[in-house]
DNA sequence: TTATGTAAGTGTAAAATCTACATTAATAAA
DNA sequence: TTTATTAATGTAGATTTTACACTTACATAA
């Protein structure tokens, strides 16, 4: 009978990781060598199965946590992937998560046993099963929300320059943006506290250090804004 | 062990389907009295189980027409809901998708044995389970693609007035639109056909039917546009 | 101490887009 | 032929977006 349960089929339920950070290189994925067959030794995204007694945002959780240590990673749903060979040990269907991270807050974090790696976007491995697919999918997720949330903070130390900022969206939207007008358009939100302090590194004159004030983005949210860069 | 197929848990995979409609009351859902345990009788969106050798997409379309008799009606994915208790009976994770139909195309597939109803969407039932969640997510993404697709003439009859193509916009954005503005957007898409033909039913003075024109539709596509309403 | 090189910081004018708004036109029905 | 009803149409002002170049601050080297 068409909607018996007891005759319906059970499946895998399988989640896979998007992970992105970013550092002075420009924006990366998180990935790690498979230790299990098939495909051992291959590189992948972070992933594992659903457990019965867990929802999906936990499962993610709990499976970043096991290969990277990373705690508290705020992640969002993506896509299920359904193909119905794409594991070909046996019928799973996935559903892929996203992140973003701070690489430098998290580095310690990953040193760990599963050896996660951190690979520039645009020159990453290729991966095992549908997961090429699935990190073109998260891409274009990320460069949309940029336009409705001002996103990248997770992605960068907690003090930043405008130019690490613009850099950082730069890197997202693969695309060059003008400084002057990238600069007024964050400046026009009001979400950032500029600091006394300045950086010295990047020049002999030394750049302002920004924070992110967490107040006003919150309120920010509540009449969603658009943000065209 | 942590990633052995053999011990992980299955799950039952379930697809519910928000199917949008519009005629001239405005924008409608369509939901069934559901027929079996739990719930039976109470309303719902369309919904089943996705088979062992079924991608999502082909269990979306399958469960639609089974219960409505509606064919090559495109739809897409939403979310993936896997709250532990949504389902009383067992564990099951659905996966939601939505389409966009014309209602007056499709009303004799309609009457079926399933007794498939259109429900206004500020005037619809509750649902059981999660359903009326699935339900709010859907009007957020539906409204979000007004921006970026001119979605709308699927729901539309083949041949329309500028004034029909205003009202489902209204109806989807739940705001008044100013006419003359949305007319010079819409035109400056210029993917409209103009016909010489009028609709008479409207007015004395009879106004103007519109198709869609398709070709230049896929044209436009290519390059992303956004539409600001 | 002075000169030099480097990236930071800053404003504006022109163009494009968006918004608000009211009158005339066409026709059927009375 | 008058009346009533909805369709069709354009523009000026406001706002937003874009393109663009010079000065400033400071460390380092001469």
């Amino acid at each position: 009978m068409l909607n018996s349960y007891s005759s319906a089929d059970k499946v895998l339920l399988a989640v896979d990781c998007i992970i992105f950070g970013f550092d002075n290189d420009g924006l990366k994925i998180l990935l790690i060598q498979r230790d299990f067959e098939p495909e051992k030794g291959k590189w992948s995204l972070i992933g594992g199965f659903l457990k019965r007694d867990e929802v999906l945002d936990a499962a993610a959780t709990r499976i970043l946590n096991t290969y990277t240590g990373l705690n508290d990673i705020y992640m969002e749903q993506l896509h299920a992937y359904s193909e119905i060979d794409r594991d070909p040990v046996e019928r799973t269907i996935s559903v892929s998560y996203f992140a973003l991270i701070n690489i430098e807050n998290h580095n310690a974090e990953l040193i760990q046993n599963y050896h996660a790696e951190w690979f520039p976007i645009n020159d990453a491995p290729n991966l095992i099963f549908d997961h090429n697919e699935m990190v073109q999918n998260a891409i274009k997720r990320l460069r949309y929300k940029t336009s409705v949330k001002p996103i990248g903070f997770e992605l960068l130390p907690e003090k930043f320059t405008m130019r690490q900022l613009l850099e950082l969206y730069e890197a997202i939207l693969s695309k060059e943006l003008d400084k002057r007008n990238f600069i007024s358009k964050i400046n026009s939100l009001e979400i950032l506290n500029k600091l006394e302090e300045k950086d010295m590194q990047s020049s002999r004159k030394g750049s302002y250090l920004y924070t992110f004030n967490k107040e006003k983005y919150e309120e920010k949210l509540l009449n969603n804004f658009v943000l065209n860069l």
